[in-house]
DNA sequence: ATTACAAACTAATAGTATTAGTTATAATAA
DNA sequence: TTATTATAACTAATACTATTAGTTTGTAAT
């Protein structure tokens, strides 16, 4: 009947990453991957070696596919328009990848190095867009964290529907952004 | 030997509290916590319905106990010394009860009035701080927001080591504060 | 002292991850 | 073309989890 399907762990990320956009990390279990794989859960257990190293791979889909948008938004944009463009790609990559944003956070192994420089390269552009604000060293640290709460803040509470929606929340983080860039002109002079 | 140990909702919420705060939300289990007590699991389903209940209760107790903290560290205070001091009683208490901050963020049911209430409170509170600031009824919701992404995104990325400690958290909250105390200073005018 | 409520129990079911061991297919060697 | 071999997917089993049903028994009220 069914041996040599195909599986692979490609397959296994791919269908794990829908579940966890789709339906919450909590969702994400190997029973749920082989059910829809049609397959049955041992089977996985070929290509991986268990859901925490499953889940370790989705962090990492997510750290990578969320620094390429940013990458990509900020891409020949310089200063106030570099940061707005990434900004809105931030949120945008939140609301696209629920579960694989959800999962970018968890924090990693201490000596995982891939997660490790995974997670250094957003920074490092945060770092590179700020640069163009000519911040001392210790402000940049300072900015860098101020940039990282307000966007996984807002991103966050937008996900877990904290905001009544009388007012466009669009619109907040519009106001939100704009209020950082005057914070950054402050703290520059 | 042991039936009518004496157990009842409320011990079994403080040892879930205990967990959650200490061992993080995932490893509040009723396992757990039968275990804890010295009691098989069924057992606690003679005072709660189950274990989503049971982390209701927590989200409750978390909203309850935050709203008190930030009440208590505002109180008598007006403008920027309440702002102030209520922003670090928030980052106080995602400190001291890691698990119930957690769970103060799990989206409620869209008809549970007192979990609405609870959370209501907190935004209230944080309303009556703004009310210093004589913004238009729109620049209050966008300041809410923004001041609940910061609070928020701070406090989340610190409990998840998301800042390398080169530089101390503690001063780059200090300044983002400053810096959100300014945004405001500039809605108003 | 008897009754009766309910707290805690045991036993059982169902769902999760995971390991061990089997079968059979696909790729390779003869 | 056939025999060999590696391994993908399987079944069976174990150990957790939550939860339900049904039993025992302490405690409180009569």
């Amino acid at each position: 009947m069914s041996p040599r399907v195909g599986l692979d762990l490609l397959t296994i990320i791919n269908t794990a990453a829908e579940i966890a956009d789709t339906d919450g990390v909590d969702n994400v279990t190997l029973a749920a991957i082989a059910r829809k794989l049609n397959v049955r859960s041992p089977s996985l257990f070929n290509h991986i070696q268990g859901l925490p190293e499953l889940k370790r791979h989705l962090s990492l889909r997510g750290l990578t596919l969320l620094n390429e948008k940013l990458t990509e938004a900020a891409k020949g944009k310089m200063k106030d328009e570099a940061l707005i463009s990434m900004a809105y790609g931030y949120l945008e990559f939140s609301r696209e990848h629920n579960g694989l944003y959800d999962l970018t956070l968890s924090a990693p192994e201490p000596n995982d190095e891939e997660m490790q420089t995974a997670s250094r390269k957003i920074i490092q552009l945060l770092s590179n867009i700020l640069s163009d604000y000519h911040l001392t060293n210790e402000n940049t640290i300072h900015a860098i964290r101020a940039l990282r709460s307000i966007l996984h803040g807002f991103s966050s509470l937008e996900q877990k529907q904290a905001f009544n929606l009388a007012v466009e929340p669009e619109e907040s983080f519009q106001v939100l952004i704009a209020g950082f860039i005057s914070y950054l002109n402050q703290l520059g002079s």
